[in-house]
RNA sequence: GGAGAGGUGGCCGAGUGGUUGAAGGCAGCUGCCUGCUAAGCAGUUGUAGGGUAACCCCCUACCGAGGGUUCGAAUCCCUCCCUCUCCGCCA
């Protein structure tokens, strides 16, 4: 959410930079309904005060056993109108924060201005992609081969974009979270969590995804509550309506979460595969940072998250987004994205954000500066550190072997009880038995 | 799911209709005093919105949330949320 008084000083400026992500947002019913706003308010409160003060000069007059119906009587009639002007201002309040709510934040002077993916440019790469002496497989092969990964059960259980994973599979899964959450709590400060995997709507609101993209979300039914689609949601509102130390900041979170998410929209994308599910794990970094610090932290942020590929040797590129690319909330964003030579295209499996004071704005996170003063917003960073089905995709593409082998990262090996590689082995898999 | 108790300022804790934004205590800040420390004395300390050039000042709102009664509500009534205790169920 943007700040009122600075939209209404910058209008002009504001409805600008916004026009650069394309799809015009219309700020023209602001002007007006702010400028109601404050005339009501003016109003009732002349109105509140006149109450205020005559009802204190009739409990003055009713101890002295004197008369106050004359003024009890012209009482009843301000009591009613600040009945109805209220009623009018709560209107107008909510329609302002309505509308509030679904401006999207405005791009850092910093972000390239496009339209949209294909104007993203390419900050740096990492990693010498390797040749091969054989055509490489996609991971839904090799894994199906080695019986590790099963989407025709999974389509039985659930239905298109599940997985289930098997063995090894099961197991080099839960081998990254480890490995993630391990060098980010060790090697990078920050502290883990582990959050409910269910939000009210609240915390939606809070981080953005309510109230203009509850499609993409799974709701409760007769409960109103939803699913997390990525842990920034639970772990950046563990601070709302709170008031934090700036000595505490900044402050770093990880935490592991599934994440679901309905992928509506995407029907015929990426069908095939661990790379869009309804479900999948990941591991979430989160910052809480002063305004002066966010862009160095995001930096960092975004760092931390290339840290995982560089240890597990998996070559990627960082791409900033331009301005038409951006999410709703974001300010800046960095993508990180894996070579996948089974599909011979670089793949996203990192969005790292700085939403500067956009989601603490609505989920009132604020902190206390050093040496007193009036409480500030902090500003929200998120990245994800990785996303692990993806991750699993990308070892499985960059590490396989002519013979449909697969081998695992040096890093990786100390979370799979030193296993090299994933083999074929008659356990491993189980064909499909008839159906009944 | 059943029965009961409770939600007040950074914290503890008074307050059942009329200068109560809220006693008292703790913590914090500012003076004074005192070899140092500790103690003591006095004062001060919330958030948001509106007015304003203004973080001075004035006004309004806020005692879990939302409604209601009243000239006037932290105080009375209704609904909801949350926390705690006991019972049941349960990983």
């Amino acid at each position: 959410m943007l700040d009122l008084k600075y939209l209404r000083e910058n209008l002009e400026d504001v409805k600008r930079r916004l026009a650069t992500r394309g799809g015009v947002a219309d700020l023209s019913r602001l002007k007006g309904l702010d400028e109601k706003r404050r005339q009501i308010i003016t109003e009732v409160e002349a109105l509140k005060n006149r109450r205020n003060t005559v009802s204190q000069e009739i409990g003055r007059l009713k101890k002295r056993g004197e008369s106050a119906d004359d003024l009890i009587k012209e009482m009843q009639e301000v009591s009613q109108r600040i009945k109805t002007l209220d009623g009018e201002l709560e209107g107008c309040e909510r329609e302002l924060k309505e509308f509030l709510l679904t401006i999207p934040n405005i791009p850092h002077s910093s972000v390239p201005e496009g339209r949209d993916a294909t104007e993203n440019r390419v900050v740096r790469k990492w990693g010498e992609i390797r040749n091969f002496t054989f055509n490489p497989r996609e991971h839904t092969e090799i894994g199906e081969a080695l019986g590790i990964l099963d989407f025709k059960r999974a389509g039985k259980i659930a239905g298109a974009r599940f997985s289930l994973l098997r063995g090894v599979g099961a197991l080099l899964e839960r081998a990254l979270i480890n490995f993630m959450l391990e060098l980010h709590t060790t090697r990078h400060g920050y502290t883990e969590l582990l959050p409910p995997f269910i939000v009210n709507s609240e915390s939606m609101i809070g981080t953005g995804q309510l109230p203009k993209f509850e499609e993409d979300l799974f709701k409760i039914e007769g409960w109103g509550h939803y699913l997390v689609p990525t842990a920034e949601v639970p772990v950046t509102n563990v601070h709302r309506d709170e008031i934090l130390d700036e000595s505490l900041l900044p402050l770093c979170y990880t935490a592991y979460t599934p994440c679901f998410r309905k992928e509506a929209g995407s029907y015929g994308k990426e069908v095939k595969g661990l790379i869009r599910q309804h479900q999948f794990n990941k591991v979430e970094l989160v910052k809480f940072t002063t305004p002066e610090t966010s862009y160095e932290e995001l930096e960092k942020l975004t760092n931390d998250a290339e840290t995982v590929l560089k240890e597990l040797g998996i070559p990627y590129r960082v791409v900033i987004l331009c301005t038409g690319d951006m999410g709703f909330s974001a300010a800046k964003t960095y993508d990180i994205e894996v070579w996948l030579p089974g599909q011979g295209r670089y793949v996203e499996i990192s969005s790292c954000s700085n939403f500067e004071d956009f989601q603490a704005r609505r989920a009132n996170i604020r902190y206390r500066p050093k040496g007193g003063g009036k409480p500030r917003f902090v500003h929200t960073l998120n990245g994800s550190g990785l996303a692990i089905g993806r991750t699993v995709v990308a070892i499985l593409e960059n590490y396989q072997t002519e013979n449909g082998e697969v081998v695992i990262p040096e890093a990786l090996r100390q979370y799979m009880g030193g296993m090299e590689r994933i083999v074929r082995e008659g356990a491993g898999s189980v064909s499909m038995g008839q159906r009944q």
